[in-house]
DNA sequence: AGCACGCCGACT
DNA sequence: GTCGGCGTGCTC
């Protein structure tokens, strides 16, 4: 009888199916293999080799190709991967699939790219009287005088545009040899660190204590307090021990600063997987993880599912950023998949910011982690002062209190800098009519389209769709439209009338599109030449601007009322990462919050007395709801073109939930989502909610079971959502 | 996801 | 009579 092993399929479905073994090679888990599916070829991975099998043996099916000796993902990977799945509730073929560069999943060989090096023989350097030409002296006489090291081709390519042309022969006359290599890329560290702070130097001493075993700290650091130079150290400490590190990035694209901090500090291989990279380079910097030649791998979200074999520090830089979740597919929380791994892995897992989630404190205060604070800022930087300008009955000019615009006169006067952050691109959120009373709506979504007054267009920032700037009303004909709201082209525009001779900047997803246009933005933040910057919370995350002394905020509101029970949070972080722009050399910086509600009191709390304050009482409003953290969530999310579909489909899954009464649980809704109509498909969601972790794995599993046989789940597009950020 | 199977309207 | 429309179900 041949051998049997389960195979993980890219299915939404099913996901495992068993074939028979007929390599010669033994059967090892994480291995690619191609086998037939229906009637099609497809590549899956080797989950297990199994004794007997449940499948009858006429429809066993034979494993077509091998594609690995040794397993691509190797055992610790897929022991986290197989949790995973079950944890999210998402097919095993998919989230093994996930954790592939794509090549790989195409079945592309998993051997890092070979480089040819060329050296001059023994044979040439006895030879006296050989023939050659010109170009190939000139060849000859570079490798000689290369001292014996291999010569790479780019140096080659200087001397001649031709040179294999010219080389072949001579490789064949045996008076130059040709040899490869793998390309790993090498980094030499440029520069010395800071002496540390007494703060930053026992971070430090704790994360190294813990080396070699599972630990979890928070380090929690307001900006410019340099969390960034204790990853630095951390990662030195691990690389000494042989080790790797792990570094996660919000966007690692949005912060070429941080990168290039990495660069001149690290030695040795220093890979990123990001984005932004195409298929070969993220193939070949996998490669370097998978290989262990990489010391230190720099990524976003997905490198949480890197090969590291000698795994020794999982850093995450800004932890409490949602960029650390999934929004589609494999829902996972890169945050909580490192906690796992680390623990699997016996090392330790540093979790970085200023403003750390709700979760991670609630880890702290149950001695889940360890917190390591970083209170001052480095240098001679002090904290920004923070204050809240009432703008209620003020006469505003663009939505800016006059307060607000003497404020930046007086910076620009002084030479520093001031950022205006909106956080809303376009020039103004709606086009209402006059006459009617209308707003111009999204064909697609139930939303309301932004004007975009530089192109004269309108378009729906939730599907992206986009119409010519009506000059009359669509309902009633008028041509009395007023654009209503504030969005960063309008305020750039108010402001450069109100300087102008002031240089400014608006850095924002539209003004940043095109390729370079970041860093050249950036760069003139940076150099002091824009005065004035305007932005949205891309300017948030991780910039230092040197001469940035006022940071204004304008709506601030928006997050107070927000339908999302995270909304007050994130925008106490988003405030609180904003304002840490300011001040951050000798000029003290400020702060100035616009609000119209200047008497709330989460508001003041935060302006007032700062985020861990803000967090305490929050929190405390979080457990007497028993929202998360302190129960579990998960989010059941269905989309059709027909809205009744979408609700029913639901409600079935609802019924089959209420039949069972194990443990406590709350379910809500089926209800429509908090947009119902998006990108012209209705969607509804069903919230589940429980105080223990297990009941809610354990309904959503039956409900899985459930779904799997419901008649008519096909033609309605549906997800789990475990652990959720944003109930949208 | 693909791909076949199967059951009803327009056409050579 | 047949060609092909896409709703439904399966893939070890």
């Amino acid at each position: 009888m041949n051998p049997l092993v389960q195979v993980a399929v890219k299915t939404p479905v099913y996901g495992v199916f068993d074939y028979r073994w007929k390599s010669p090679l033994p059967a090892v888990a994480g291995t690619r293999v191609t086998v037939p599916f229906g009637r099609r070829q497809v590549i899956g991975i080797v989950v297990a080799a199994i004794e007997h099998s449940d499948v009858p043996a006429a429809k066993l099916r034979a494993v077509h190709k091998v594609h690995d000796e040794k397993a691509i993902l190797p055992e610790d990977l897929m022991t986290l991967l197989k949790w995973a799945s079950r944890y999210y509730h998402y097919p095993l073929g998919e989230v093994l699939g996930s954790a592939l560069p794509s090549l790989l999943r195409k079945g592309h060989a998993a051997t890092l790219a070979e480089r040819e090096y060329f050296r001059s023989t023994p044979q040439d350097e006895s030879s006296t009287d050989v023939r050659v030409t010109v170009v190939q002296k000139r060849l000859l006489d570079h490798l000689r005088g290369s001292g014996g090291r291999p010569v790479a081709p780019d140096s080659l390519r200087a001397l001649s545009p031709r040179w294999r042309h010219s080389l072949e022969p001579l490789i064949e006359q045996g008076l130059v040899a040709c040899d490869t290599a793998i390309e790993v890329p090498r980094n030499e560290a440029a520069e010395q660190g800071p002496t540390l702070s007494d703060e930053q130097a026992r971070a430090v001493e704790a994360v190294n204590a813990k080396l070699g075993t599972f630990a979890s700290f928070l380090l929690r650091g307001v900006t410019g307090s340099g969390k960034t130079e204790v990853y630095l150290r951390c990662i030195e400490e691990v690389s000494r021990r042989g080790l790797q590190v792990l570094v996660l990035v919000p966007e690692i694209s949005l912060t070429p600063q941080l990168m290039s901090r990495f660069e001149r500090r690290i030695s040795g291989c220093l890979v990123n997987l990001h984005s932004g990279l195409n298929d070969t380079e993220r193939l070949q910097n996998w490669l370097c993880a998978y290989e262990g030649h990489a010391d230190v791998v720099i990524g976003t979200r997905s490198s949480i599912l890197a090969p590291m074999p000698r795994l020794g520090l999982i850093i995450i830089d800004e932890e409490h950023d949602g960029s650390l979740k999934q929004q589609d597919g494999f829902r996972y929380h890169a945050r909580d998949l490192a906690l796992m791994r680390a623990r699997n892995r016996q090392c330790p897992v540093l979790l970085g910011t200023a403003t750390p989630s709700f979760e991670s404190i609630h880890n702290v205060t149950a001695g889940r982690f360890v917190e390591l604070a970083l209170t001052r800022r480095a240098g001679d930087a002090v904290a920004p002062t923070m204050g809240l300008l009432d703008i209620r009955r003020r006469k505003l000019i663009e939505g800016m209190s006059d307060r607000l615009l003497d404020a930046i006169r007086e910076h620009l006067g002084r030479g520093g800098q001031a950022l205006v952050f909106i956080n809303r691109r376009g020039f103004a959120p709606t086009l209402l009519c006059n006459d009617c009373g209308a707003a111009a709506d999204c064909r697609r979504c139930d939303a309301h389209m932004t004007v975009h007054a530089r192109h004269n267009r309108l378009r729906c920032h939730h599907c992206g769709s986009e119409r010519a700037l009506p000059s009359v009303c669509d309902s009633c004909g008028s041509a009395e439209l007023d654009r209503v709201g504030y969005g960063t082209e309008r305020i750039t525009e108010a402001l450069q009338i109100e300087f102008p001779e002031i240089d400014i900047a608006r850095i924002d997803r539209d003004s940043t599109r095109r390729k370079g246009a970041l860093e050249a933005q950036l760069n003139r933040a940076n150099s002091g030449e824009a005065r004035i910057l305007v932005g949205t919370q891309m300017l948030a995350k991780g910039h230092h601007f040197p001469k940035l002394t006022l940071v204004c905020i304008l709506d601030a509101d928006r997050g107070l009322f927000g339908t999302d029970f995270r909304s007050l949070e994130h925008m106490a972080q988003l405030i609180v990462q904003v304002a840490g722009r300011a001040g951050r050399e000798k000029q003290r910086g400020a702060v100035l919050v616009q609000t119209r509600n200047p008497d709330n009191p989460m508001l003041q709390t935060l302006v007032k007395e700062g985020y861990e304050s803000f967090a305490e009482i929050a929190m405390s409003d979080r457990r007497l709801a028993e929202l998360p953290p302190f129960s579990f969530m998960a989010l059941v999310r269905a989309e059709a073109s027909d809205a009744r579909e979408a609700h029913g489909f639901l409600v079935q899954v609802a019924d089959s939930l209420h039949a069972n009464k194990s443990g406590r649980l709350d379910v809500m809704g089926p209800a429509p989502a908090p947009m119902e109509r998006l990108g012209g498909r209705y969607r509804a969601q069903l919230l589940l909610q429980s105080n223990l972790r297990s009941t809610l794995n354990d309904s959503l599993s039956r409900l899985c079971t459930v779904i799997d046989q419901l008649p008519g789940a096909r033609r309605c597009r549906w997800s789990i959502d475990v652990d959720p950020v944003d109930l949208f």
